[in-house]
RNA sequence: GGAGAGGUGGCAGAGUGGUUGAAUGCACCGCACUCGAAAUGCGGCAUGGGUGCAAGCCCAUCGGGGGUUCGAAUCCCCCCCUCUCCGCCA
C-alpha cells in the first residue's frame, strides 16, 4: 500500500511510476486523478464531521456539569441540541466509512513503485542479465528433460498423480523423493547455519488479512486456494454441498493456502512495533506451496516445472528503513549459494518494471540453467518491498533518530524452490545410462547415495 | 465437543456511566546529584488521522462490530481471540 500523503505530494511520479509498470498513460492519469478526488473528498467531509463532534462533547461535557450544579433546565436545553447534532452525524459517519473505504479500496491495488535503478521495460525480454555463473554443460544427444529421466527412473508418475489430483500435479517415489526431501533439508541447514536464518514452522492456512498483507488480496485472489468457505463449501464439480434441509453448509471462515511461506513469515510481525535493536530478523522455512495457475495455461504442462503444490524454502527479511537495499543483495547471495553449493549453472537477471510483482520495488530473479530445455528457468526471485507490505500489515519499529514508529521493510526470495531444484539437478546431473549421480552436497542428505538408477 | 475465566498504553496492571486517553509500577528518554556508574530526585513518554509555518488545537481508538444514553473502557447484543479444567484425538 501507497502512503496516500506521498500520493498527495507527488502525484506525477506516481503516474510515472504506473507507466514504468506498462499501464498506458491514460490509465495511470485516470487512477491519479481519482485517488486525489477520493482523497480531497474524505478530508473535507471529515473536517466538518470533526467540527460537529467537537461540539457534540463540548456540549456533553456541559450537561455533566448543569447536571452537577442542579441547572436543569440548561441541562435540557443542551440534550436537544446534543440530539440534533447526533442525527447529523449519524449519516455523516456513515458517509465517512464510505468515503474511506472508497480511497482504501484504491489504494489497495495499487502496485509498488519501482526503485530509481530498475530497467524499464514491457516484459521479460528487458531484464538484465547481473552476473552469471558456472557453464552449461555440453548438450549430448542422449541429454533429456527431466519428466523423461524421472518416468525412464520409474520414480515420477503423472498418470497416478493425475487419477488422484488431474493436472498439475506428481507423485515421486523412491531416489527422487527422497532427493527432494534432501534438497530440502539442505537448504534449510545452509540458511540456518551459514546464513543466519531463524527456521520457522508457519501454518499453511491463513486469514485473508494476512494475505492481504503481503499483496494477494484482493487483487489475486484467482491464484490462490482456499478452504473452509467464502458462502459456502464447494464441490469439485463447483455444486455448494448442501445440508439435507438445501442450505449450503457455512463451515466459517475461509482460510486461503499459502502460495508462498513469504505471507506467513513476513506476517510475524504484523500489527507489532518490533524493537529495533531486534532488526534485522531473518526467518526461513520449508513448505508446501499452492496456486491454482489460474493465468497460465497451457504453459509448461509437461512435467512438474509449474505444479499447483510444490515444496519452497523461503526467505524474508525484516529491516529498518536505512538496510533493505544492502539486504536485498545480500539475500540474493544467500540464494545463489545453494546453487553454486549444488554446482548447477545459473544467472541472475533484474527484472524490468514490466515484469516486476506487485509489491516489489526491485527484484533479482535467479536462473538455473535446464540442459533438458537449453534454456535458463526460473528457481528464485528475491525482492524488496520496501514499506509497502508493512503498510498494509501495520507493522512497524521505532527509529533509534526522531520520534514516534516508521513502518519497517520487508524483503522475500526464494532459497530456493525445491521442485524446480530437483529438475535442475536431474537434467544437470543426467548421465548416458539414464542414471542421475548426486551432487556432493547432497550426498550426507541421501545416506551417502552416488547415484540414483532404475532398478 | 462441554464448562468456566479473560482480552486496557512497549510490558505488568488499576479503573464499572461524567474533564479517564486512562492510576500505579517496570522499561525507555532528558535533566539534577556523581570523577564515572549505581541508587535517588525532577520532568517527559500510546497509536492513527484532520488542521496549522510552528507552538498548538481538534477527532477517533481501552480485541472487532452493533446498541442503550446528553455522555460508554465501564451497561446490553453478536463476533473474534487467549487461558484453565474435562472429554476426544495425530
Amino acid at each position: 500500500m501507497l502512503d496516500i500523503k506521498w500520493i498527495r505530494e507527488n502525484p506525477d511520479r506516481l503516474a510515472e511510476a504506473l507507466v514504468k509498470r506498462q499501464w498506458s498513460s491514460e490509465e495511470a492519469r485516470s487512477a491519479v486523478d481519482d485517488l486525489i478526488v477520493k482523497d480531497e473528498a474524505r478530508r473535507a467531509h471529515l473536517g466538518q464531521l470533526q467540527e460537529r463532534q467537537e461540539r457534540r462533547n463540548a456540549a456533553s461535557r456541559e450537561i455533566g456539569n448543569a447536571m452537577r450544579s442542579g441547572d436543569s433546565a440548561k441541562a435540557e436545553e443542551l440534550k436537544g441540541e446534543v440530539t440534533a447534532i447526533k442525527e447529523w452525524l449519524s449519516g455523516a459517519e456513515a458517509m465517512e466509512r464510505t468515503l474511506d473505504k472508497a480511497l482504501d479500496d484504491a489504494l489497495a491495488v495499487l502496485p509498488n513503485v519501482p526503485a530509481h535503478d530498475v530497467p524499464v521495460g514491457a516484459d521479460e525480454h528487458a531484464n538484465v542479465e547481473l552476473r552469471k555463473v558456472g557453464t552449461p554443460r555440453q548438450r549430448s544427444n542422449w541429454t533429456r528433460e527431466h519428466f523423461e529421466i524421472g518416468e525412464s527412473l520409474g520414480m515420477m508418475d503423472f498418470e497416478r498423480a493425475a487419477k488422484l489430483s488431474g493436472s498439475r500435479f506428481t507423485v515421486l517415489k523412491g531416489g527422487l523423493a527422497r532427493l527432494e526431501r534432501a534438497l530440502g533439508q539442505f537448504m534449510l541447514d545452509l540458511h540456518t547455519t551459514e546464513h543466519g536464518y531463524t527456521e520457522v514452522q508457519v501454518p499453511l492456512m491463513v486469514k485473508d488479512e494476512v494475505l492481504f498483507g503481503t499483496g494477494q488480496l484482493p487483487k489475486f485472489e484467482d491464484d490462490l486456494y482456499f478452504v473452509g468457505v467464502a458462502d459456502a463449501v464447494l464441490a469439485s464439480d463447483g455444486a455448494a454441498i448442501v445440508s439435507r434441509s438445501g442450505e449450503p453448509i457455512v463451515v466459517g471462515r475461509r482460510l486461503g493456502l499459502i502460495p508462498t511461506a513469504e505471507v506467513p513469515l513476513t506476517n510475524l510481525v504484523r500489527e507489532e512495533i518490533t524493537p529495533l535493536e531486534k532488526l534485522p530478523l531473518r526467518y526461513t522455512a520449508l513448505t508446501p506451496c499452492f496456486r491454482s495457475e489460474a493465468g497460465s495455461a497451457g504453459r509448461d504442462t509437461r512435467g512438474m516445472l509449474r505444479q499447483h503444490q510444490f515444496y519452497k524454502v523461503e526467505l524474508v527479511s525484516i529491516t529498518d528503513q536505512d538496510s533493505s537495499r544492502d539486504e536485498h543483495e545480500r539475500m540474493t547471495e544467500c540464494a545463489e549459494a545453494v546453487l553454486r553449493k549444488l554446482e548447477l549453472p545459473f544467472r541472475t537477471m533484474t527484472l524490468c518494471t514490466g515484469d516486476m510483482g506487485f509489491g516489489a520495488q526491485k527484484t533479482y530473479d535467479i536462473e538455473v540453467w535446464l540442459p533438458g530445455q537449453n534454456a535458463y528457468r526460473e528457481i528464485s526471485s528475491c525482492s524488496v518491498c520496501g514499506d509497502f507490505q508493512a503498510r498494509r500489515m501495520d507493522a512497524r519499529y521505532r527509529p533509534k533518530e526522531g520520534k514516534g514508529t516508521a513502518f519497517v521493510h520487508t524483503l522475500n526470495g526464494s532459497g530456493t524452490a525445491v521442485g524446480r531444484a530437483l529438475i535442475a539437478v536431474m537434467e544437470n546431473y543426467q548421465e548416458a545410462d539414464g542414471s542421475v549421480t548426486i551432487p556432493e552436497a547432497l550426498r550426507p542428505y541421501m545416506g551417502g547415495m552416488t547415484k540414483i538408477e532404475a532398478r
